[in-house]
DNA sequence: TTGGAGTGTCAACAACACTGACTTAAACTG
DNA sequence: CAGTTTAAGTCAGTGTTGTTGACACTCCAA
């Protein structure tokens, strides 16, 4: 391998491709990902639900109007176990299902009021964890985080991120 | 919104700390975790393990002679649930537990030959994966990933990190 | 020698994922 | 129109990983 883009220095260009920087970097998401659930998980713990309700309050709130199958390809779970977590979400008065008018095979979801306070406590909770790593890291950190992530997701999962991102730019 | 990521005009300091920009955020921790696990994920579904038993042996293999006490507090479950994957590891041969020599209440937990395989090949798959994301996002962009995470962290964690990134540095 | 720490085990349970098979209804297609 | 496909929901069974709670054992130290 050559020498390649930004390091001036020749030899040390590809320091941060050695596998000790791969393992840090492996151990870095590891133990982030359990700050990044902990708030929530901690609120959820009191009422009866868990992590799954708390990812389709989010990608509801953020896609209103979302069709189960579209909420199926971004969760990347079966049918059966989006399901379980819906089921109970609607029986609970926190998400409604509308049979689509276009096509009535598909159930529009949306969050209800008391659906919608809730996504707005889990949502604070960990927005304010978020803010903090990012005004303690700075901008130039935040860029290079996503950038990073971006590459690490699988590309159907891209593809997910992406049309999120784009639909409230 | 019109993107002026770089701009050092007073007013746009704070861009990056936007709620949408957290949620952002947010959501690429969700989707890049998936990719993150999904390779030895997909090992581990052969065999008649999963991603508490790919946990343990990292860990192991990182910290060798470690304490279950140690590993506990680093994997951040409970002993019953530890112990669990820890004796299907002992009884399969891939690790082995030794009473310890000045305290003989604590085992030292070590990789068998063919625990340290499994742990290579786990660990070569998620590796492959980092290191395509670091080569593609660049050095600069891998520092203020880590930068990100480590503020992510509860402080705890942050310590344990700390220590396992000091001990081989 | 008593108390506490470290470890291990048993039992029961919950959350969340999976597969496989099936139904219902609507939409598309030849 | 008949047949097929698609969207959604359901039932039953299973596996991994996590949790509590209770209990036993060993060893160390006050």
């Amino acid at each position: 391998m050559d020498r390649r883009t930004s390091s001036p220095t020749s030899g040390e260009a590809l320091l941060f491709l050695t596998d000790e920087q791969l393992r840090q970097g492996i151990e870095a998401m590891f133990f982030a990902y359990r700050g990044f659930t902990a708030d929530p998980d901690r609120i959820l713990a009191d009422m009866a639900y868990g992590r799954a309700h708390h990812r389709a309050v989010h990608f509801i709130g953020r896609a209103p109007g979302t069709t189960v199958n579209n909420l199926l390809n971004i969760l990347g779970v079966t049918k059966q176990s989006l399901n379980r977590v819906l089921r109970t979400l609607i029986a609970d008065g926190l998400v409604e299902s509308k049979v689509g008018r276009a096509d009535k095979r598909e159930r529009h979801l949306n969050l209800t009021l008391a659906g919608s306070t809730l996504e707005q406590t889990l949502s604070n909770a960990q927005r304010a964890r978020m803010r903090s790593a990012f005004r303690d890291a700075g901008p130039d950190a935040v860029a290079g985080f996503r950038t990073v992530l971006e590459a690490m997701m699988d590309s159907e999962m891209r593809n997910s991120y992406a049309r999120l991102k784009d639909s409230t730019s």
